[in-house]
DNA sequence: GATGAATGAGCATTCATTCAT
DNA sequence: GATGAATGAATGCTCATTCAT
């Protein structure tokens, strides 16, 4: 009998290695040697599971994003009130890219320079990063528009607002990459939140 | 005599060719030949004029900082209050980035990737991200503090609502990196600044 | 499995075929390739089993060195005079070096001016040139003195004289690549040993 | 009036700074600007004088070799008998080899090197190393000759032994390069001179 | 299936030589 | 005559990919 081999945990195995790989070296630092060796696998055999590098590469960006959108729908009380809700999204957010898949930042910048390089490849949507933004918009923006209705908001552009949170997110993603230790992510993070709610709430 | 050049124009034509490719290409997908070529020169004169690709990227990325902020300051009519500077900064910054200089947006990404990934080479202080990011929170905290010592602004953590001005305006770009033709930028920029802005604002 | 293939045999391959390739056209002219080639392997094969070009070389050097001190303590019988033994070493020198190892005369030069050039790397003794003359001297001084204990020669300074023999091989050697056709390598080899002979022993 | 200039003087100038250089950094590290710039002129200039890097070296070589023979020559004195004759030759060679020229002896494996190498260019005589070998044994052949004649050597093959004196030199040469400070070449020479002479004289 | 030895396209960099000034 | 800016051929080395075992 042949060697019974689950190919799809063999397959996640690798991808996972290779994460681990690209956030510690780089993605344009990283050998196929380094993650075979990451993986406790032949160089040969990432082959068996993965065309190319290339491939290597977007498996693990699509396995990224589709890990975080289900982290943070998963860390969402549907039976808070929007403005709760956005507070416990936005942590999500950056409390997954933060601290709970594979260190992954450090790989974000890569991700986010193919996505953004290779944004006209609509072949695969999961990696258009234009779908990714959309999503998160399709995320956050029921909450706003929950809020306008129940009064709690002011009437206010909600694609934009949704823009804007992200993209407050995103920056400070940024800021905290670039200075670990001394940027407190979570601080910056309640604050710009709260401004931001202040600024589209209701005055009472 | 020998040939007369002037060196210094040559360095920035060189340096402004390079990065128009680094812009189309990416940095990591440039050849040496690309640039000489697009400069049109030999491949060998770049190194009469940077001694490696690496100083040539690096020289890139200064140019590219040292020209932002200049803008970025030389914008500011300092005759006004602190609420309108901070609007013409925030659009200034975004303004800069996106239309200015080399159509540079491009080469951002791969600049901020290696900014973050060599924070910890202190020698070129220049280059130090994290020494970016303290001088446009240094540019934007004075503002913050003069709107609530005139009482405009709510008393706030004005390190924090710097960081989030300014997560803001890298996280918008971000998004319109990632669909330029569809995101209106100057309209989300004014709106989350606007959002901010009333965040921050005494009661009236 | 992996192909299976003797490193150590292959690693010599490489490097009898580099050592042919750098008699034939010199060190300093051979290329990566012209090795890869004369070994019948690929370009990058060579550094699976060498690191660098340097390594290469050195490894050939020290590989010829080796070779020949063990050749000529090979053709030593070591239950004849000292007289005898001498000119069995001496010949052995120039018969190993002129004849034996391929061709390797041609790389001597290379090696000597390397080796000289080098000196001061104590890193490798191995390939320390002093260390080189010091072991040729250790193996004819014994046989001085001994034949200076049985009265056959004449008090001497053995470190002198044995450094005047190695010199004359040396020396020899020059002529002869000079010239191989017409410089009669052996007959001179002879004559020079004969006379030394005779410089050193006590009048009968 | 156009500039005067002594193009022989300056020839020399640039001939003998190159061989500084040679010596200094190897003829293989040696660049034409390295030349340029001991000489305190262009690296252009450097082309009017000599057709290339090639003309160049055998330039040096050339003149190396004609500097040698004379000082040799000059050094004898032609009223002592062959013996004296002899030890002042052989003298002056190692002197002239370590002490007078441009610190040269450093060029000396280059030149050795490059003679044995293209030994089949009959083209330039004064480069051929048979050539420069066969002047040298030209100079000794007669003083042993004298020496048979009056008696005072027993009769030997002159051709033989004077290549092997000159061998002595070499190899003496050669020791001294790999370990300047610790040998004694004087001394050395002075040994191995007086071993042969004995070897060759007549029994009083 | 798994492996890692072999490969060669590809690239940064060097440097002798040219030639406009 | 003198110069040094410009050049591109040449080369050592890397690494994704292949394929024999």
């Amino acid at each position: 009998m042949a060697k019974v081999v689950d190919k799809d945990a063999k397959r996640k195995h690798i991808l996972r290695s290779a994460m681990r790989v690209f956030a510690e070296k780089g993605v344009a630092n990283t050998k196929m040697t380094d993650i075979a060796q990451a993986a406790g696998i032949g160089k040969g055999t990432i082959y068996e599971y993965f065309s190319s590098r290339e491939e290597l590469f977007e498996s693990a960006f699509e396995y990224l994003l589709r890990k975080i959108k289900a982290m943070m729908v998963s860390q969402i009380d549907e039976s808070l009130g929007p403005e709760d809700r956005l507070r416990q999204g936005f942590l999500a957010y950056l409390d997954v890219a933060t601290m709970q898949i594979e260190d992954f930042v450090e790989i974000l910048l890569d991700f986010w320079a193919y996505g953004i390089r290779n944004k006209n490849n609509g072949e695969n949507l999961a990696l258009d990063i234009r779908t990714r933004y959309q999503e998160l918009r399709d995320l956050t923006i029921p909450l706003l528009e929950e809020g306008i209705q129940t009064g709690l908001f002011k009437p206010h552009d909600t694609y934009l607002v949704a823009s804007a949170i992200i993209a407050a997110g995103d920056g400070l993603l940024l800021q905290w990459m670039a200075d670990r230790n001394n940027f407190n992510l979570k601080k910056a993070a309640q604050t710009i939140l709260e401004v931001i709610l202040r600024g589209i709430r209701n005055a009472t």
